[in-house]
DNA sequence: ACTCTTTCTTAAACTACCTTAAGTTTTTTG
DNA sequence: CAAAAAACTTAAGGTAGTTTAAGAAAGAGT
């Protein structure tokens, strides 16, 4: 049940036995339908999740009333909405699964108990939001110094499965082109 | 001399006096003159920095030879290659002073005996990363669905201080606009 | 197997922003 | 304070990507 994310946890620190069953005793694992909603916009976002199985999205809906992806959460991923998470304002973002997903979720009432019994956890989000942080410039100079096709290409070249799994339109968000240029892309290759 | 950097940890975490004196014999101070490199591509980045005074940029040079501007790094704000700060792989970044500033420096080879010693500061460099990761995720927003006018006006109302601060190229570049563009822009209003 | 909904495709007119190139202003430095 | 270097401006021509609109294909529920 809570296999995957002890050993996520297991390659940034070291657990006791101990600290593992308390560890999961603050846990909840949540099954989420394809469609369904974590968060939706206005909301506060009570928990942060760790997806075991499945794909969430988190995306928001602009004034002219289109989707935007914002970012994907996948298999061994931490995704939240920080800024509402940490200081209870209404979210203005939606989390939202793609597949049918489980996930486990710490709840922001109990994360700083669970901190204070299990101080080894703050290293390991530590070490987690780095790479997620990173990863996050990284992909801005992708934005900003490749065309659409490019990133594209790139995307299907460093992650194949992936693209399979996501709609299309959903995926042409995220690279942030239209889901009918992406089409076009595809049939000129 | 380590009085800012203090202030900032103290927003976060309780630190014992001795604890804040164990934690600055591990710190150095840098001066930086305008134009000098903390870190050119290439080199491993051995220091995450935190700015007292002045400015920095994170920026790269595209295969085309051009500078793209990552990120600024401000008074109050740390800034790094994590990249290459982890791994010890060459950073495909340069880190620049903009304005002659004064940074406060932790080495890469000491910062883990430093969290061992100082368990606390987990906690503080977890919560800034959780900032720092979301603020990518809504600059990410922006970037998709503003125009670049409408962020540069977003820019000047939020930061006007800041962008007086910032040669006018350098912030075309982070806006992911030219700065013939920018400058087209500001004539027009 | 049929119907409804969701997702994907095609194509033409349009636009935000880029490229190139030259000139002007401001800042830095000996 | 003069000369060089760095930063900013202006404008014409060009392009990557959007918008709009319609239709085709694929999925999902009954």
């Amino acid at each position: 049940m809570f296999t995957e994310i002890i050993a996520h946890i297991s390659k940034f620190i070291t657990l006791t036995t101990a600290e593992e069953e308390l560890l999961t005793s603050y846990l909840s694992i949540k099954e989420v339908k394809k469609k369904e909603h974590l968060l939706r916009e206005g909301e506060v976002c009570q928990e942060n999740y760790f997806v075991i199985k499945g794909l969430i999205r988190m995306y928001l809906i602009t004034p002219k009333g289109v989707e935007q992806v914002i970012q994907f959460g996948i298999e061994n991923w931490w995704i939240t909405e920080y800024n509402s998470y940490k200081s209870g304002q209404p979210s203005g973002f939606y989390l939202q699964a793609i597949e049918n997903a489980t996930v486990v979720a710490i709840n922001r009432n109990v994360q700083e108990e669970l901190f204070e019994k299990i101080p080894q956890l703050e290293k390991y989000f530590r070490q987690v939001l780095e790479r997620a942080y990173s990863a996050q410039l990284t992909r801005i100079h992708y934005i900003f110094n490749l065309t659409g096709e490019e990133q594209y290409r790139l995307m299907l070249q460093k992650y194949p499965a992936f693209v399979q799994r996501v709609p299309q339109y959903m995926l042409a968000s995220f690279l942030g082109i239209t889901p009918e240029f992406l089409s076009m892309l595809r049939a000129k290759k």
